[in-house]
DNA sequence: TATTATATTGACTGAGTGGTCAGTTACTCA
DNA sequence: TGAGTAACTGACCACTCAGTCAATATAATA
């Protein structure tokens, strides 16, 4: 059940997680966004972790949305790993917040151990290995690492300060490199 | 002077700062790698972040190093744009302990305010810049975005866990880009 | 209106944190 | 040997933070 209440934490906990890191973030940090009391957050969310888990599974599902989830209609002349990237890259632009959010945590997955933790891991390995699939079908050659390295150079980018890497320059360097 | 617990405890404190964010290590944590009291670390250290400072220091320095104290001499025969990543993506191999230190906070950088936050900001948005200027040497182009994106790729790299995106690949993948 | 379920709060706890400091040990050199 | 200095310690402080809980306010319903 999605009171109005408990979306307008979910939000500011977006908000907040994306702006800083998990451990810089504080409930009261998120509380004072929600303009909400702390503890009312705990009526709704077991615990900062949990919170941050949902918080990062609603933007991880957006950027899966936007990216896998384009019609065959769409770009019927662009090749398939084109229409992927392009899309890709439309989420950095107009959605830069929720990529934040899902990038800035990233090397704590390899150290925290815990379910939510590792739940998060799991979900953007498989993302990582989609992406694989879409370039080596159309190259026919494995591409796990150059997936990895992909999805690193426009996650990374998404952390800089607005205006210091373009996104343009991003797809730039990932065509080129991707091309033969 | 660098005496010799001194010298201890940077090396413990460069250790725990590559491997965990700034803010989780403790100084307790460092203390422990160290084998010596919290206490003795502030009197050798005047706070946290003026240890981190140093350690950050230390490890930037052997970057710029190895990337631009090059001599002539080395690789003659190699344009010079090859002759600098090859050392750039070599101490990503050797030292990826280092790099990982000097790259895992780069995203504070931009929200912290302090003289030494802003000191370390300074020193890698230079060292960014003198990349930019290596390749416009040689493609005649402006090349700050291209430097931006390329040090984000190799840093980010370097934090994810060992084998996960090979060297080789980062460099195939740079070379690839920068050509023509 | 009285009763019950749902929302919301403020005061609190306990663990951990960066940092201080008075004091103790170990070393130096007159 | 003894005084002075450098290296080191343990106890402590102020503060922050995630999380708890009894108490209250609000809404729903009978």
């Amino acid at each position: 059940m999605g009171s109005k209440t408990r979306e307008m934490i979910l939000k500011a906990a977006r908000k907040a997680f994306s702006a800083h890191s998990y451990a810089d973030v504080s409930m009261e940090d998120i509380a004072a966004l929600a303009k909400v009391r702390k503890s009312l957050i705990y009526y709704y969310f077991p615990s900062k972790e949990d919170l941050f888990k949902e918080a990062w599974d609603e933007a991880f599902h957006e950027l899966e949305d936007r990216v896998f989830g384009i019609s065959e209609e769409d770009g019927k002349y662009m090749k398939k790993v084109k229409r992927f990237l392009r899309s890709y890259i439309d989420f950095l632009r107009n959605d830069r917040q929720s990529l934040r959010l899902i990038e800035r945590e990233k090397t704590r997955f390899y150290s925290e151990k815990s379910q939510n933790w590792q739940h998060i891991k799991n979900k953007y390995d498989v993302f990582v290995q989609k992406v694989a699939g879409v370039i080596s079908s159309e190259t026919g050659k494995p591409a796990a690492e150059y997936a990895r390295a992909l999805t690193d150079i426009v996650g990374s980018s998404a952390l800089l300060p607005e205006g210091q890497m373009s996104p343009d320059t991003i797809e730039l360097i990932i065509t080129k490199s991707i091309e033969h």
